[in-house]
DNA sequence: AGCAACTGTAAGGTATTGGTTGACACCCGA
DNA sequence: TCGGGTGTCAACCAATACCTTACAGTTGCT
């Protein structure tokens, strides 16, 4: 079972595309990155060590400055969200029942 | 221009459509709805006033109890967000550039 | 050598907010 | 008359998104 999502397999954090892919290819230090985006220094590492969420304000910087949109970030965001709560709620979610419409 | 999302006229909070379409169309009474979901009966009230937004937990409650995903109103959240979020963010988006790929 | 700038992490503060409980006043059906 | 639904308010709590400041270490320039 468990096969809803089949790329479900693992919670991709938005940090981890940033530091492994995106940022190497835009290859700026990570102190000029934070400047441009407007934020500070602490919350980029922060989000790149993934003990940060991208909020939809830090998806729209994102997708600014990397030139795709802030959608991508902000979906990333969500399956992780997703996922990880889902696994903390297991117990209290199937004590939710399915309402059929009247 | 503003061409880019041609649904983006008007942000839809979730509590909307909840408001609108899927409580009625369960036809139960929205103490009896908070109870079922597991949160309080204030908290159902905010999110239906739209003071509240829809948490990926909240998504899931959701997603569980009307028997659609947590997909449709996660989603729902996050454009909602991204709107409200572009709005006030104008002016410091536009600061920031759009880099290249080395 | 010495300055400037980048790296990575940590400590602490602030403001927001998701969610709760408790209470109120009102209406309706058994 | 009693139980339960409705709608709203106030107060509180725990979490957290973001900030500033600071530290020690590296690299590069002149």
């Amino acid at each position: 079972m468990a096969r809803k999502r089949p790329w479900a397999i693992r919670p991709i954090h938005p940090g981890e595309m940033l530091r492994e892919d995106v940022l190497p290819a835009l290859g700026r230090p990570k102190a000029e990155i934070a400047r441009l985006l407007g934020i500070s220094r602490q919350t980029l590492y922060d989000i790149l060590n993934e003990k940060q969420p991208v909020t939809a304000a830090m998806a729209l910087r994102l997708g600014k400055l990397c030139g795709d949109g802030p959608d991508i970030w902000l979906n990333l965001q969500k399956r992780y969200d997703l996922q990880i709560a889902e696994r903390e709620l297991a117990e209290e979610l199937d004590a939710i029942p399915r309402l059929a419409a009247a």
